[in-house]
DNA sequence: GAACCCACCTGTAGGC
DNA sequence: TGCCTACAGGTGGGTT
């Protein structure tokens, strides 16, 4: 699943194939692919043939493409998305959703996705800041990220740490798997209330974080080779070292009990019964 | 305004 | 072997 380390992967990749280079063409194969480009496919091909891509840049696990007009392309992976670079001719993928071909005849990219999570738009004067996305908060590998305004807000929350770690408008980048292995380290349980976190404990807390996607953006980048930018996730996230998640019933690394599996908002969470207790109560 | 819940989507694994 | 169900989970919109 594309968290920040994976998506940042792909903008390093997509920064060195796609910047400065003329778009020829733009074609939809899925609408629902840009189903966040309102004026629908047609528009979204007309308005990027001959523009030209500036940069790639992030936010979270968001990506956008600035370009010469001052719009931006702005995409994000879901849960499956690929953007690939592949010679013209190559066969299409299965869930090819997007193509976008080059004036150049160079590589293509292309925007890949089987679960369709994930998709594109344009967003108009979007070049600096796309306003679809300026309600995600910095991310914390961001040179901008305040940890004094993030500790403030967290513990100003009525709610619980991983609900915190996982909103995207509080702290960007952080999805499941990196919350559960922030929490590990942390020592902390994913249902202990914000509010009653100390400075210190929190601040500590995103540390953990910070050294978590840290970690996991060397590992991604090992995993891609220069052309082929691969989203898949299976060879450099698995090959990480993971230290809570999907780790169900095997010896926490740090005191050997077995990690347990919980259910929490629709989806599991991993942690050491002994060494991240759950809170006595909710309050 | 803040917090919470759930639909969206499809391939895979496991059970029967 | 084939069918069915549960599961994976980021986001945004609707609800509380």
């Amino acid at each position: 699943m594309p968290e920040l380390p994976e998506v940042e992967t792909v903008r390093q990749g997509l920064a060195k194939w796609v910047a400065g280079r003329r778009i020829a063409a733009a074609t939809v194969h899925h609408p629902r692919a840009i189903r966040r480009h309102v004026p629908g496919p047609d528009h979204f091909s007309a308005v990027l043939a001959g523009r030209t891509v500036v940069d790639v840049s992030r936010r979270g696990k968001y990506l956008w493409l600035p370009l010469d007009s001052g719009d931006a392309v702005v995409g994000h992976l879901g849960m499956s998305g690929q953007l690939l670079m592949q010679p013209p001719g190559t066969p299409d993928e299965k869930h090819l959703r997007v193509r976008f071909a080059f004036d150049d005849d160079g590589p293509e990219l292309r925007f890949v996705d089987q679960r369709t999570f994930g998709g594109l738009a344009v967003s108009e004067g979007g070049a600096e800041l796309p306003a679809e996305i300026a309600h995600i908060a910095r991310d914390p590998m961001d040179p901008l990220f305040s940890d004094a305004g993030f500790v403030t807000a967290l513990r100003r929350r009525r709610t619980e740490v991983k609900r915190a770690l996982l909103d995207q408008t509080l702290i960007s980048g952080v999805g499941n798997i990196y919350a559960d292995e922030a929490l590990w380290r942390a020592k902390l349980h994913g249902a202990r209330p914000t509010d009653a976190l100390t400075g210190p404990a929190a601040l500590r807390l995103l540390g953990h974080v910070r050294d978590v996607l840290a970690e996991a953006i060397v590992a991604g980048g090992t995993s891609f080779d220069a052309l082929y930018v691969n989203v898949n996730g299976e060879s450099g996230y698995f090959d990480r070292r993971l230290n809570a998640y999907g780790r169900e019933g095997e010896p926490c690394r740090r005191c050997g009990a077995p990690i347990r599996r919980e259910h929490f908002m629709n989806r599991s969470s991993f942690s050491c019964p002994r060494c991240q207790p759950r809170p006595r109560s909710r309050g």
